[in-house]
DNA sequence: CCGGATCCGTTTCGATACTG
DNA sequence: CAGTATCGAAACGGATCCGG
């Protein structure tokens, strides 16, 4: 693969732990479609952004040997297989939301109703509390249209 | 540059626009080092990391275009430039702290005391308000080596 | 159809050497 | 000190093929 130069990178301390995530951009985004949109099959991940299949895979492979998901058959169709997060990419919840708290605030063209941009700047803590308990209740994509104000998909 | 295919990507809004500054490594060494340790110069940077000075100059490049650090020259010492962070990117602090946080946690051989290990479980908030005003007012290193127990700069 | 693997031209990286 | 130029090596990514 790549990327063993990570070991010694350890002395600088900070986020050095998480450069192998947070250093590549296909396996963030596979991350947020686990996570915020609970997806669950190759064909699913990250759709839209014309990842290639084998880039794809290849991730998959990472993030599994790495801890960050598990793969299993899926019992109904065969031919498919579920990709899960474990605790450890779960735990990784409130890193991607500071993210996008962040981007919404600096995006020039903020997907984000004024409303909850103001919100946000007021109720920090709520607004991520909010969030957090829409996510882990699967019900984010609900929460992103009707309390965040945007409407594409 | 690259990723003009961000535009693309940004329908699926949640980390979207933070993928140019955490889909690279490089980047983000960097942001740490101007965060938490207040390095300003071009030899400072990420230096255990050995970095390649084309690769840095580049990628300071793109971040002063992106309006994440501002460049000047430094008056006393006519030929060092002195590199600053914006609010774009002290902004990014919470996402950084997360990310170290997480780091702490799933990290096998993790830097950090058993104790502030413990301490980080029990009261995270009071832990991150901490180590947020230690990065402030610029004694990050101190409370790194006092409070989280790591001794190994 | 789904989940990949393989091939292969193009882009990017990164170590070193060199310049102002 | 703060970069630029060069160039081989690695990664990317589009297309295609393949097994279940």
């Amino acid at each position: 693969m790549r990327q063993s130069r990570s070991t010694k990178r350890r002395s600088e301390c900070p986020i050095s732990f998480g450069l192998d995530i947070f250093g590549d951009q296909w396996t963030l985004l596979i991350l947020r479609d686990i996570l915020f949109y609970n997806r669950v099959n190759f064909k699913d991940f990250a759709p839209r952004e014309h990842i290639a299949t084998n880039i794809l895979s290849e991730r998959l492979k990472k993030l599994e040997s790495m801890g960050f998901i598990t793969k299993c058959r899926n019992d109904k169709l065969q031919n498919q297989y579920i990709y899960s997060p474990t605790s450890k990419s779960k735990d990784l919840l409130p890193v991607l939301l500071e993210i996008m708290l962040w981007g919404f605030q600096y995006d020039p063209d903020s997907p984000v109703s004024k409303v909850f941009l103001e919100r946000m700047g007021r109720e920090r803590m709520t607004v991520l509390r909010e969030i957090t308990q829409a996510v882990e209740s699967g019900r984010f994509a609900v929460y992103r249209q009707e309390e965040m104000g945007i409407s594409d998909l």
